[in-house]
DNA sequence: CTGATATTTGACTTTTACGTAAACGCCGTG
DNA sequence: CACGGCGTTTACGTAAAAGTCAAATATCAG
């Protein structure tokens, strides 16, 4: 496990841009550490990322991700804040549940979109 | 089955405005029916409009839901299409994959960080 | 027909998530 | 030392996906 990874490193890893991870930052989602002005991304930093871009890739904003992302921090000490917690928790969930299910129907409909080709290509005589 | 929907009652069913409705219409991903200068939505459109509500959702930009609807129409007739076509499902079945991945991982970060909450309540002596 | 309500078109605005360009610092190499 | 390569900041630009507003029509109940 590597101590840093630098900036240009982690935009090839993830195939993202500079001005990407930058703009992360700015929004705060993530901290990396600093020698003089050069970021320096540590494996924390580097597994938020990984979070960050599969948050993106699913459809979630910028700032639904710093909130699924407060959420993997460590846990409140407070019995309330707790709860609270909790009940975020599920509130993200159910919507990637419901993720879930528009993924499963986009994927059947394209199943049977796929199978409808397939059909017709047999229509046609072609050898599938 | 209804025969027609007005704009007012798809955008109450979607929760989504006239304004989206038409620029969906704008940009060619639904073609509702006419009587003088009024939309009547077919059920069609309606299916339609909750696929393209499903893609949006998974974070498919306008363009990709384009893509898809494209699909979902009836195969085409010649080889060539029908290949081409099933080609194209395979890319987008596999987008698809990516994102359930992507769903399974964030889904079980979340789980364990509930964990993680649940277990400091027990600790905290909290019946939960 | 009339007034209320719904719809349409068109123009302009906004938000999000970066892209792009300019101008400069730091550092190892030949 | 100057040069290339990587990194930085600041500032402005932009495409996508609607939101907002206005003014003109259309539809429908009574």
């Amino acid at each position: 496990m590597r101590d840093y990874y630098s900036i240009t490193e982690l935009t090839r890893e993830f195939g993202i841009s500079t001005r990407t991870l930058r703009f992360y930052e700015d929004e705060g989602l993530i901290h990396p550490a600093r020698r003089g002005r050069t970021r320096l991304f540590r494996p924390s930093d580097r597994h938020l990322v990984r979070q960050i871009i599969r948050g993106r890739r699913l459809g979630f904003s910028i700032n639904e991700i710093r909130e699924i992302i407060q959420i993997y921090k460590e846990p409140p000490g407070e019995v309330g804040q707790l709860k609270l917690m909790i009940a975020r928790i599920a509130e993200k969930r159910d919507m990637l549940r419901q993720k879930r299910r528009d993924l499963e129907e986009t994927i059947e409909e394209l199943d049977n979109a796929e199978e409808a080709c397939v059909e017709r290509l047999v229509e046609l005589g072609v050898s599938t």
